[in-house]
DNA sequence: TAGTTTATACGATTATATTCGTAAGCAATC
DNA sequence: GATTGCTTACGAATATAATCGTATAAACTA
């Protein structure tokens, strides 16, 4: 079984940017990065190849500028995390995060209706 | 204006006790947090102590036994969390949070039936 | 009142995370 | 083939967090 996945805050930023763009160079990320952080492309580089040593990433050596990839599925940190939070923030209490959620972040009609149906069939049980 | 507040984890662990009781004493905070970390009385003693610096807390001090209140509404720190879980972790997209929390938590029929009016009323608008 | 328990204060240690400087290799270019 | 630019590797410094030991005082207890 894999141990509990728990990356630092830097590391979340960093596989949160892989998530988007599936892979990518260190370079690449450090662009990314850099938009809201002000840190030197070797801190970049550093943290990346922890995250390799931890294997919360692989990369591909092939050519010269290696190629990093997510190890973590996204939807097994998004679970995690939200377990995590809904227990400490919100005391248990899943359906308070919801309501929370819908409330402070526009959301489209058609994930509203999404979101309703999921209900009916959940109420359909 | 309030800095952006940012706990660290075990900190965050003692606010959540704290959200919860409303009011509480060093004492009554670790014998909780003992449950699922095994630290010595004078660790969670020395974080209340720092977080009582910093004012994530505030204490009275009248008793010998000092009684600890929490200083940030727990509303504002789920509002903080859920919008940095919702852009890190799920790329900005808040109805998949709320498809995910429903889908993995059971959540009453009421429940379900306020978040389905609050959906309503949303699209009305 | 002497001894025991229970508090706080606080320095110091240890652990962990972040950051960067410097070296070295490779490839394109002048 | 020297220079420049971009890359990785890696040690080391710095910053931050977590943990605990020891001192000290108050309050309870026998």
């Amino acid at each position: 079984m894999s141990k509990t996945f728990k990356p630092t805050e830097s590391e979340l930023e960093i596989l949160s940017i892989l998530w988007e763009k599936q892979t990518a160079t260190v370079r690449e990320v450090h662009e990314i990065v850099q938009k809201t952080k002000d840190v030197g492309y070797t801190t970049t580089l550093k943290l990346m190849q922890i995250m390799n040593e931890k294997g919360l990433v692989t990369r591909n050596v092939m050519s010269k500028t290696h190629i990093y990839t997510p190890t973590i599925q996204r939807e097994i940190a998004q679970e995690q995390y939200l377990n995590k939070m809904i227990h400490t923030l919100f005391g248990g209490n899943a359906s308070q995060l919801v309501l929370q959620a819908l409330g402070s972040h526009p959301t489209s009609k058609n994930d509203l209706d999404q979101i309703k149906s999921m209900i009916n069939s959940l109420q359909n049980k």
